[in-house]
DNA sequence: AATGCATCCAACCGCAAGCTG
DNA sequence: ACAGCTTGCGGTTGGATGCAT
């Protein structure tokens, strides 16, 4: 029996999405939070399969995304992390909070595979250009890799002299490397404060670092009541959004939070997933804001920790 | 200004894993 | 144990954009 293609490709709709199915789509997860994406496009009013819908959200829409090249610490944790994971982006990127698997691929086939080639090393096995032979290639190629070059790699890495923000060592702990998943899971007990094996510790065990040593300078922790729209920011008519990369519409909005700070919901399936507490004020005023060229009354919206748009309404 | 090439990245596709009945 | 379904993942593609000529 065959399978089932994901979703009934007729008459569905491709390609780059437009603002008002974006705007649906936030409005539809807004209001139900994330629950079985195949029901979404239908529920939502959207011509996507249920796929498209979630990485479209995934990748895009998510309030929690940054946007923007990788720093260079990043950039160095990406490379330090493949090292050790090989191409398995989605782990790699739940060690970079705000970064999607996508970008971490795509940011790695177009930049630091180049700089690593320039450098002589091999993105794929991370060892010397010169010494790989075609069939090390081939075993090594999904991050099967042994510790020997694992550590070739690690001095290879720290000869790239990368300016990396120092991290107190003090805070640094061996863990087992045994399984990926395992420390990674143990990092992301905490989602703010992620550990991470140390973009500046080359050695090949991972090394995690404890509590609150990740990258909180990439993530910086904002609290609701802290949360201003930035006045000055041109207003945005709805109307003219795309869904190219500048105008995400959530950007324009300018008011949403790490997810982090976002309370949790319960679906109907009892699962804990992202969504909000939804506040009837919060999502209908959201609409309201998103069905028409209202953007420019949030400029001067500030929100206080129950997430009510008082100075709006 | 026009053209061609290179680069980037959002989105697609197919497969695998995980879950449920 | 098995089948069917949903979700997640990684590889790939193609359109948009930038840059050089």
């Amino acid at each position: 029996m065959g399978r089932q293609p994901c979703c009934d490709k007729v008459g569905l709709k491709k390609g780059p999405w437009t603002a008002e199915e974006d705007k649906k789509l936030i409005n539809f997860i807004l209001n139900n939070g994330q629950c079985c994406w195949r029901a979404v496009p239908k529920l939502a009013g959207l011509l996507r399969c249920g796929k498209s819908c979630r990485l479209r959200w995934t990748n895009y829409l998510r309030p929690d995304l940054k946007r923007g090249l990788l720093s260079e610490y990043e950039e160095k944790m990406v490379i330090d992390l493949h090292a050790q994971l090989g191409n398995r982006w989605s782990k790699i990127a739940s060690h970079l909070p705000g970064r999607t698997d996508n970008e971490i691929k795509n940011h790695w086939n177009t930049h630091i595979k180049k700089k690593l080639k320039k450098m002589g090393i091999d993105p794929i096995t991370h060892k010397p250009l010169s010494t790989i032979t075609i069939d090390q290639t081939n075993t090594l190629e999904q991050g099967n890799r042994p510790i020997e070059e694992e550590k070739n790699q690690d001095i290879l890495l720290a000869q790239m002299d990368i300016e990396s923000s120092p991290i107190d060592q003090s805070t640094i702990t061996e863990i087992k490397s045994e399984d990926d998943d395992n420390n990674i899971n143990n990092n992301n007990n905490n989602n703010n404060t992620m550990g991470t094996n140390c973009a500046n510790n080359f050695d090949s065990t991972i090394v995690e670092v404890n509590n609150n040593g990740f990258c909180i300078d990439e993530v910086p922790l904002i609290e609701p009541h802290e949360i201003l729209v930035q006045e000055s920011t041109p207003s945005t008519s709805s109307s003219s959004f795309t869904s190219s990369s500048s105008s995400n519409i959530l950007e324009d909005l300018k008011f949403l939070s790490s997810f982090d700070e976002w309370p949790l919901m319960e679906n109907n399936n009892n699962n804990m997933g992202f969504g909000w507490e939804i506040n009837n004020d919060f999502s209908s005023t959201l609409d309201f804001l998103l069905e028409d060229d209202h953007s420019d009354m949030m400029n001067n919206v500030t929100f206080d920790e129950s997430w009510n748009f008082e100075q709006l309404l």
